[in-house]
DNA sequence: AGACTCACG
DNA sequence: ACGTACGTGAGTCTT
């Protein structure tokens, strides 16, 4: 049987749908979406539901039409398409195009024109019409017959009408309807009709009467106002009606093959689903022929551990070879049970019975000149260092890595996501529950192969943005060091950590009982909710803020309420100790190697958006230090020898020196060249004031403007800091950017520059997208304005210290065992090092920090030593 | 899984 | 009129 079934769109209609129903989406770039997407959303659907065996879209052409030759405020009162909505039409085209279906315009006609004609010259090649349309006008054509889908509301819900259910509906015929437009107009094509004749009038007397004719010729037996005005306005209805009447018969011409479905262009339809970001729709699209169907069944060659040896020494000198380890256990990674390995032509598993299998295999790693393309080189160097003692070595290439330079706003880099994102392939997502050997294999595999295809395409990529540098120079040697510091670890003393715990949990025994006593009941204090209801209901304490799902209870909101009841101090006290405890205390000391006595944090160097790094299992990088009271878990991070000490080496003020360089700015510059304290001067220049005249107080405000410049400020923000209202907070950040004018004109330069490119960067190139810059969202888009300032700082900041790292790795290697970095805390660097080499070491990491870049004012460095982390003594004779 | 709170730079 | 300071990770409670 053949299917006759033509589907015609009215795409001008089913368009302003989808951009009035959607929220804005937006590209990385900057480029509004959710008129396309919608439009695709719904086309997709119908194509799948309806499988029609023609298709057509309509358009309307030109703003001028025939009707307006005859009546020119015709659709007069029609706002300006939104520009948001002006850009996507053309990619709309685009898709469409690559859909391979015919689209249809006239000039002078409308887009219902075309299909009132379209669907009249398909009936009479005995094709079965089925119109959609967001606009009721159309229903007038049922009576063609055809069937009309009318997106009701948003861009789900459909209603089908033909010939019975407008009669239903409506009780109109498909004829009268076209005078019930015509009676009682149409505001939003600016259709006249008749004055005082609404819906219920119009469908009354077309029920009464049958037609427009009809009415007029029965005039006598209507009476009073309503018959005026139909005698007054006789000749605007005829004419209204004129206006409402869709065309069945434009110019056109008619072959039914030009409108039969044809097969999409894949490749096309794909670059246009990722210019677009339609991800949810990309994975739908067949996977790209050859090589995606290869992905998902590639046919791999178990091999021997020996007949891998032997294959190795064949290979050509920097031969790339894509590795996958693959763990006994998931989730772990000291144990291989084997490993995936793709060359350009072949895949292969080599099986390990046990680790001394897979230290063989890493042995011909290192022995061989290979180019690895690792997805992890950290786990790798991390595996390679435990298997045989020794670092990964030679040329590798992390693809984790590359793709987070690529865009680090992304959560995670899996091996899925850039099969699909880079490749447009599918790649299965291993199941936590797999334990299937072949099953695990294959899918080794297949990652092993996305990998190898993945390293072109990421060096191409990486090279468009210029971050080929940032990669090869920083951040992939950067893995290595990283790799060094979590295996050498820190050490902490047990003992300091036991006797805190001991103190903590008598103090917060003490406290719960008398906060118990005092409330009258005994309740769980970690609940925000339940420790609600005994303040602000039980004891009537005011309530200070809100959160989403009651009162807030934050240590802000308590330090207000503590004047009010005493139990406020103790629930504050409380909650310092539970958390010094429960995160510091326990938590940390679950993470220490029994046998070393030392903790080995992950860091994560595809974490952040800005650029830096974080930690994690356990986090070094949030240990107390604000408060004497969770300073003192510091006293437990010592060395592990009796010979070494801790150094521990800052920056200082580095976040404001990088905006003082990216933004020239005279005074910023004047100050740090003059080694002066920069809250200080701040306070100086905005209060008008000689720096001898700043007092504790206005140092301490100017500290928090100079914080909220870097975190791009913003008056209400600054106001809250400092308990000020909003308008003084006004006032100070008026007269920060009269005064430092240069950074004004620096936040305005990097906004301008956001909102152009769509994202910023950093000193050395980083890059970080800024998704809200031009989103007519108040609140996202402000939000981008602050990042704009913030990121190139903060990211520049990153920048600098792992430069620093670098060096200073290297400069660290002849001295071995005896000096060790050991933490990075985003501005500061902890080493391990023996006292006899202390001097020479402390020189060194100055020297390397303070030179790791050339800005416009001097970076300086504050190195301080001790037996601890908690007690550091500046560092004399240097 | 998400909200809340709190530790750091 | 609107309503947030930038970047993280961890523990606990609640749904």
């Amino acid at each position: 049987m053949k299917n006759n079934k033509f589907l015609i769109l009215d795409g001008s209609s089913l368009l302003y749908r989808a951009f009035f129903a959607l929220p804005l989406l937006q590209t990385k770039q900057g480029l509004y979406t959710n008129a396309v997407y919608g439009f695709t959303m719904m086309l997709f659907r119908l194509l799948e539901d309806e499988a029609p065996g023609y298709i057509a879209v309509a358009f309307d052409k030109s703003r001028e039409t025939f009707r307006h030759e005859k009546f020119s405020a015709y659709k007069g009162k029609r706002e300006k398409t939104p520009p948001e909505l002006v850009e996507q039409i053309d990619y709309v085209h685009r898709l469409l195009q690559a859909l391979q279906i015919p689209v249809v315009e006239i000039d002078k006609y409308e887009a219902d024109d075309i299909i009132g004609t379209l669907a009249t010259k398909a009936l009479q090649k005995e094709l079965v019409p089925v119109i959609v349309s967001g606009d009721a006008d159309i229903f007038q054509l049922v009576d063609l017959p055809c069937e009309i889908i009318y997106t009701r509301r948003g861009i789900t819900q459909v209603e089908r009408y033909n010939e019975d259910k407008l009669q239903e509906r409506y009780g109109l015929s498909a004829k009268q309807y076209i005078d019930y437009k015509a009676l009682k107009g149409d505001p939003s094509d600016n259709i006249p009709g008749v004055p005082g004749i609404g819906e219920k009038t119009a469908i009354k007397l077309l029920t009464a009467y049958g037609s427009l004719e009809g009415i007029y010729e029965h005039l006598d037996e209507i009476k009073g106002k309503l018959r005026e005005n139909l005698e007054t306005y006789r000749q605007q209805a005829f004419l209204s009606r004129w206006l409402a009447t869709i065309l069945k018969d434009v110019p056109l011409n008619f072959k039914a093959e030009d409108f039969q479905r044809r097969e999409p262009q894949y490749a096309e339809l794909r670059r246009l689903f990722q210019q677009l970001e339609f991800s949810s729709l990309l994975e739908k699209l067949p996977a790209v022929e050859n090589k995606a169907a290869t992905a998902e069944k590639e046919s791999f060659a178990i091999i021997s551990l020996a007949q891998w040896e032997e294959f190795s020494r064949s290979l050509p000198a920097a031969t790339r070879l894509a590795v996958m380890p693959v763990p006994v256990e998931a989730g772990w990674q000291d144990s291989l049970s084997g490993l995936a390995i793709a060359t350009e032509k072949e895949t292969y598993y080599l099986n390990f019975h046990d680790n001394s299998d897979a230290a063989r295999a890493f042995t011909t790693f290192l022995a061989g000149s290979c180019e690895l393309l690792l997805y992890d080189a950290k786990v790798w160097s991390n595996l390679c260092w435990q298997l045989t003692g020794r670092e990964l070595s030679g040329s590798f290439f992390d693809a984790t890595l590359a793709a987070y330079l690529l865009d680090p706003l992304e959560n995670g880099y899996p091996p899925s996501k850039l099969a699909q994102k880079y490749l447009q392939r599918r790649l299965p997502v291993p199941g936590k529950k797999d334990k299937d050997l072949a099953l695990v294999q294959a899918y080794a595999c297949a990652a092993a192969r996305t990998l190898f295809d993945l390293y072109q395409i990421l060096r191409d990529k990486l090279e468009e943005y210029n971050l080929t540098r940032l990669y090869y120079d920083l951040e992939l040697p950067l893995t290595l060091v990283l790799a060094q510091m979590e295996r050498t670890g820190v050490y902490v003393d047990k003992e300091t950590l036991n006797q805190l715990r001991q103190e903590f949990q008598g103090r917060i025994a003490k406290l719960e009982e008398r906060i118990y006593k005092v409330a009258g009941e005994r309740f769980n204090l970690n609940s925000p909710k339940q420790l609600s209801y005994i303040l602000f209901e039980k004891l009537g304490l005011p309530v200070i803020k809100k959160t989403k799902t009651g009162y807030s209870t934050d240590a802000q909101v308590l330090e207000e309420l503590a004047p009010y009841h005493e139990i406020v101090a103790d629930i504050l006290q409380y909650r310092t100790l539970v958390k010094l405890l429960g995160t510091y205390l326990e938590g940390m000391a679950k993470l220490i190697n029994p046998q070393t006595g030392r903790i080995h944090t992950t860091f994560h160097q595809t974490v952040t958006a800005t650029g830096r790094l974080s930690s994690s299992d356990p986090n070094l990088q949030n240990i107390p230090i604000r408060l004497e009271e969770g300073r003192r878990i510091r006293k437990a991070f010592m060395p592990s020898k009796p010979t070494q000490l801790l150094l521990s080496a800052d920056y200082s003020q580095i976040e404001l020196k990088v905006l003082a360089h990216v933004s020239q700015d005279k005074v910023l510059i004047d100050a740090f060249r003059k080694n002066e304290d920069i809250h200080t001067r701040t306070a100086a220049e905005v209060f008008g004031i000689e720096p001898s005249q700043v007092t504790k107080e206005l140092r301490e405000r100017a500290k928090a403007v100079n914080f909220g410049i870097i975190y791009g400020i913003s008056d209400y923000g600054l106001s809250r800091q400092l308990g000020i209202t909003r308008q003084e907070a006004k006032s100070y950040i008026k007269r920060y950017f009269e005064r430092l004018s240069g950074v004004e004109q620096y936040r305005k330069r990097i906004v301008a520059e956001a909102r152009e490119k769509g994202y910023v960067t950093t000193i050395c190139n980083r890059r970080r997208y800024l998704p809200g810059i031009n989103a007519r969202n108040y609140n996202q888009r402000t939000f981008a304005e602050r990042t704009a300032m913030n990121t190139p700082i903060q990211g520049s900041a990153a920048d600098i210290i792992k430069l620093a790292m670098l060096k200073i790795s290297e400069s660290l290697k002849p001295y071995g065992e005896q000096a060790k970095m050991i933490l990075q805390v985003h501005d500061e660097l902890v080493f391990e090092v023996e006292e006899s080499i202390l001097p020479e070491i402390a020189k060194m990491v100055r020297r390397e920090m303070e030179g790791a870049i050339e800005l416009a004012v001097p970076l300086t460095v504050d190195v301080k030593v001790g037996p601890n982390w908690a007690q550091k003594q500046p560092l004399k004779d240097m």
